[in-house]
This record gives structure tokens, sequence and C-alpha cells, in this order.
DNA sequence: AAGCCGTGATCGGGTTTTCCGATCAATACC
DNA sequence: GGTATTGATCGGAAAACCCGATCACGGCTT
């Protein structure tokens, strides 16, 4: 038994097509054909059924999904919970939503420090779905994101929510701003949607970025309105150069705190929540 | 990631001997030993100190190994798992200690059925430390023996003892029987060591016999004393053949039902537990 | 009905990995 | 100082793995 033949397995599943799960491997379908066998064979079961108009999981196929999760989850805890920085008892693996990380995470940290002075953290800023995904792998162990993805092996928490304003470098009023010189944010699915709804006319914008970085860098390089982080927007106004559009409508994006289904109860992972959670008390 | 592997790894934990490993596990000693630069390298970490005098596990190799258990016993839960006989709803494997099988299994397998008509069972007389092993490996779910080998990661229960007798095709009386004609029984070392100062002229016996079907299968076919379930015993003198020696200490034989402490609060298994208990009740 | 597209299986080959047997260097013990 | 034992290392044989191409089959369109 090989993790690959987990990966395979899994994406499998999830694709219920050989070629589709070939391409996101980057593996031929070849591969993905003997792969599978091979796994059948280490199992002692049929675990899908190829017919020519698609492919499905067998019942026993079925019934292994969950050990195949549980194992990959189990070897990649493994890996890394026997590393552990000297000095520290434990290591936590954080994932935070990219456009958090420059704003939040100085002051998450410093307060995680304070209260787990032992415990050893890694951070990776990443997107909700890598993160959903390192989650379910156990590459991370706890993370804060925009877009909970559904799965029944994760558990999400509401811990609030982080506004979005209007700046711009040429007016204060909404009225007088133009999709052309506009930078549209596809922050989340629902940020965007909820943008779209708000601002109808303000969504054909030739430019839009997934990022507040990058919407702050874009319109300090060329100039322009569009939706930054709160406190960004707060400091960029008193740097003079940008206005803060004050009848543009506050956009808020709710944030989530996401576990494993596994840790769901431990009081470690509880208590990052709440610390996460105090921050838009 | 292999479960060769994790075999290796967990094996040389134990023995703390490439040699040793390599000859339990019919592999060469170099062959270990790649397998163990392979596993450590997937993991990233060093696992064993090697020195010139001896083997050791790292830090990070401790804490290695309980995964590396659960792993192994996730990989054997899920091959089984996944294949369940028709009709039933879920699986049970069963060890029995070998002695108790003839004897005991047919009545216990009844009640089981009875209490639980949607699990199919499978069972499998063994010996006390092959259970064990197949108990942390997930191969049995359950087991009922003689000698309970301590592991963090097994329960034992005891449900009550069994009574051995001794019989004779000569004799009813102890004082009469000789070592000559006497098979020794060494069904378990608890039992052996009772047997020996109960009976210490009996212990050099020219015949010793592991199993109580042996036991009567010899002394049958030659002749002869020796201990004896006591079911099998009450059964063989009413067959008129064998005597009863009254006066020859009866030697009881605790048993214990052991389970993976994983499933030790599990309904099903409590139940199991219970009714093997009723038997000795 | 014929042709086309998409499905997964299969085959030949080259590459990589795995394993063994032998040997080596370093230590423990006598 | 020998001898035995420890794990590491090397070379070659065997096996496993992966890819690319092709095949057989079913569903769809023309």
């Amino acid at each position: 038994m090989q993790i690959d033949l987990l990966d395979t397995f899994l994406d499998l599943a999830e694709t219920r097509s050989f070629h589709r799960t070939a391409e996101r491997l980057r593996i031929t379908q070849s591969t993905v054909s003997a792969r599978v066998t091979a796994l059948e064979q280490a199992v002692g079961s049929r675990l899908f059924d190829r017919s020519r108009a698609g492919t499905d999981l067998t019942p026993e196929g079925k019934r292994f999904e969950p050990h195949a999760r549980a194992l990959r989850h189990e070897w990649n805890e493994a890996k890394r919970r026997i590393q552990i920085p000297q000095g520290a008892s434990q290591l936590m693996r954080l994932g935070i939503q990219n456009d958090l990380a420059a704003v939040y995470l100085g002051d998450w940290v410093a307060r995680f420090r304070a209260v787990l002075p032992e415990t050893a953290f890694y951070i990776e800023p990443d997107y909700s779905n890598q993160m959903c995904a390192d989650l379910l792998t156990g590459i991370l162990d706890f993370a804060v994101m925009f877009s909970p993805k559904p799965h029944p092996d994760l558990h999400f928490e509401s811990v609030g929510d982080v506004t979005y304003r209007m700046i711009s470098t040429e007016t204060p009023r909404l009225a007088e701003i133009t999709p052309a010189r506009f930078v549209f944010a596809h922050f989340s699915p629902a940020f965007e949607e909820m943008h779209r709804q708000l601002t109808p006319d303000l969504a054909t914008a030739a430019v839009s970025v997934g990022q507040s970085g990058s919407v702050v860098s874009l319109l300090t390089a060329m100039g322009g309105s569009g939706y930054v982080l709160e406190k960004t927007a707060a400091d960029l106004v008193a740097g003079g150069r940008f206005l803060m559009v004050e009848d543009a409508p506050d956009l808020r994006q709710p944030v989530f705190a996401a576990i494993h289904i596994r840790h769901r109860t431990l009081p470690l992972h509880r208590k990052l929540t709440q610390l996460v959670a105090r921050n838009f008390g």
C-alpha cells in the first residue's frame, strides 16, 4: 500500500473519471488504471465499477473511502507530529486566508504565543479551497478562511467578519466612479456576489483581482478606485493620496475558523478559535 | 509509504537489531537497512540511532511508533471492513483460545448470533500470542484467551476461568500415577506453573502437550493419565474407559476477553464480553 | 446505419526502485 | 591482538512502475 494509491483512489472517487484524475495528478490514464488495479489487488476487492459511460464506486469502494481518508490523514499527521522545533512541546500548523495575513497575522500570532508559550507555530497564508484540502489531509491543524467548503470531515465556526471599504484616488462620491478605472475584487465567491449586487455597474470593471494587497498595489501604481480592507483603507487615506468613498456601501466578508472534525473538541483548537473570534468581537 | 516499511520499522523498534528483524521478516539485513532509510526519507527524520553496539529509537522514532501502529491497524481494518458477507450488516472477527474452541465455541457463537443476528462472524482458533498480535494489527476484533500479553494498545478483561480435571485409564488415585504414563499439559505458562507446583513429581512426564484435544488423543491411543477440560473429562468418564482421579487437585485456568484499546467502549464489544463471561458465571 | 467521441483496458518499452549477496568499517568482548 | 557482531555500502539481477500508443466497447450525432 502506498500513499500514491490512496491519493489516486480518492481523486478518482471525486472525479469519477480516469482521464480527469490523470490530468489532475499529472500522470497518464494508464497509470491511474494500473494504480487502481494495484490498490484493488491490495485490498482484495473491486473498488470501482467501470463502464463505458463513467466510473462509480462499488459498495466496497464506498466503505473504503473513509478508511483511505483516515490513512492519508494519519500519515500526514505522523510525518509532522514527529518533528517538533526544539524547546516547543508541540507544533500547530495554521492556515490563514491570504487577504487576512498581512493585516491580522501579527496580532493573532502574538496572542497565540502569549496564551500558548510552549507551542510552536507554522503559518501558511493560502486560499480557502487549498486550506480545506490541507485540513483534510492533516497538513493543517487550524485555518481561518472566507469560504468554508462543506465536507463531512470538516468543522466550521463563524468568528465574525471583516469590513472592506471603497477608496479612490479621484473622488469621494460613488456616482462619479466609472468601471473603466475601477478595480473589481473577487476575494471570495460570496464577496463577489455581494459586490455585484450592491454596485452592479462596477462589476464590468476592466481589472479584477482576488487579493486586497493586489488591489492596493494596482491603485497605488495606476490610480483608480476599489475595495480594500477597512484598516488598509484608513492607512491609505491618512497617507493623503487616497479618498474614502463615503457613500459607497461597506462590504462585510464573514470569516470562519475551520478544523478537522476529529479535533473539534480539543481544548487547544477551541482556544485558538476563541482568540481569533475576539478579533472581531 | 508502504506497509512493508511500517512493518519493518515496528519490528526493528521491537528487536533493536537489524539482523534479528531481517531474520524475523525473512529478508536480508541490507534490505532492512534500505527500508529503514527509505522510511526515514519519507518522513523526513532519522528514526533510529545506529551505533556499533545496538540500535535505538530517536525521539522522532519514539513519536512515530504509535502512528506507525495506527496506520498498520487502520490499513488492516480497512481491508476487511470493506468486505462483508451478503446479508450481514457487519463482520466481526473473533479469536478463540485453541483449547476452548472445541468445547465452548458452539455455545458462544449460537448466543452471539441470537443477540446479533445481523452480524457475520469469522472465527479463528489460535494461541494467545498470535491473537494479541492480530488484535494489534486489526486482523481480529475480539479474542478469548488464556495468556494476556500486556500492551498499551490492548485491553483485557477477566471473564472467569475453566477447570481442568485429571483423568486416567488406570487408577482413580493420584498416588498411583507415575510420570512415565502421564501426559503433562502446558496449555499456558500460568497453567504449567500451577501444574508443576501442585504435582511436582508429574512434571517430569515423558510426554508434554499444549492442547487439551491432543491430551485426549494421546490418552485414548496409548492410555495413561492427564489433565483435560472438565466437560471433556466428564464425557470420557461416562464413556467407561476413563476414571476420574478424584483426589487430584482441579486446575483452574483464568480466561480473558481481549480487545483493542480503541474498541474498549464500543457497545458491540461490551456485549460480546458479557456473553462470554456468562459462560463462567 | 455509419461515423465519431469518450470511456477504461491493455501492451511494449524504458526507467526507476527494490532486493539480495557480498563486502566493509567500526566496535565489543575475550 | 584476534574474533564476533554491529549496521552501512556496493554491484548486479529482478521487479515494479510509468508512459505512450493502441484497442475494444458504448453512447451519441449525423
